[in-house]
DNA sequence: GCTTATATATGGCATCGCCATATATGGGGA
DNA sequence: TCCCCATATATGGCGATGCCATATATAAGC
């Protein structure tokens, strides 16, 4: 449980970070998420699709749904105009509080 | 309020780091994160004196009043053992969740 | 005398991730 | 055949943690 209170916040970046170039489907965020960190990050799924709705409602995600026979119907986001603004002001804020932190604290990321 | 959602859960982290090595009191710990990240983390009061609480109870640090005359009362705290412990686990802890989350988004710390 | 900086304290609130649980479908193995 | 597992989305309630507002108290500076 160590590292979980950390998540808070990083969640909005991970998701649109991922819906950068192309759309996917929440199940597929939460699975990617946890294979591309070496299962450091895990986002359960009851806090995924809250924070779909809500980087939908924001307009920074626009989701549709898809339906194939033979599959259940999944619901893929893509990034709008906004969140891709959001996206880049994001990416910056972290850089620079991971830096401020890790200054504090005494670590370097190389 | 950009990046104040990521503080969550950095607090415990910060305070470790500063009382690392030598003792200080609520006040001045505030005032330190604050200058030694160029005004980027800030940790208002009404955070700060939950949290030293919380982390004396924990007896990862420990806490004496130290009254002078002309000033008021000072609590200072300091590392105990275990808090040494804890900081240890979670500057590492830190550093990969931050490694993790730039793999992701996209951002090097360089 | 008034404001500002120093210094600690606390009640109530908002945010956000988690647990537990629910629904629905297809594939693989005993 | 039957059950479990992986896939896929949904939601009520809870806990942790930081913030706002406010309070108290003292010394320094104008």
């Amino acid at each position: 449980m160590t590292g979980r209170a950390w998540q808070k916040g990083s969640a909005e970046l991970l998701i649109l970070s991922l819906l950068e170039h192309e759309p996917r489907h929440g199940y597929d965020l939460s699975k990617l998420i946890e294979a591309r960190s070496g299962g450091v990050l895990r986002f359960h799924v009851a806090s995924l699709y809250p924070l779909l709705y809500r980087l939908e409602r924001r307009r920074w995600i626009g989701g549709r749904w898809v339906e194939k026979a033979g599959q259940r119907r999944r619901r893929y986001y893509r990034l709008t105009a906004d969140g891709r603004r959001v996206l880049e002001t994001k990416r910056r804020d972290w850089r620079t509080f991971a830096q401020a932190i890790g200054g504090i604290v005494g670590v370097e990321y190389a």
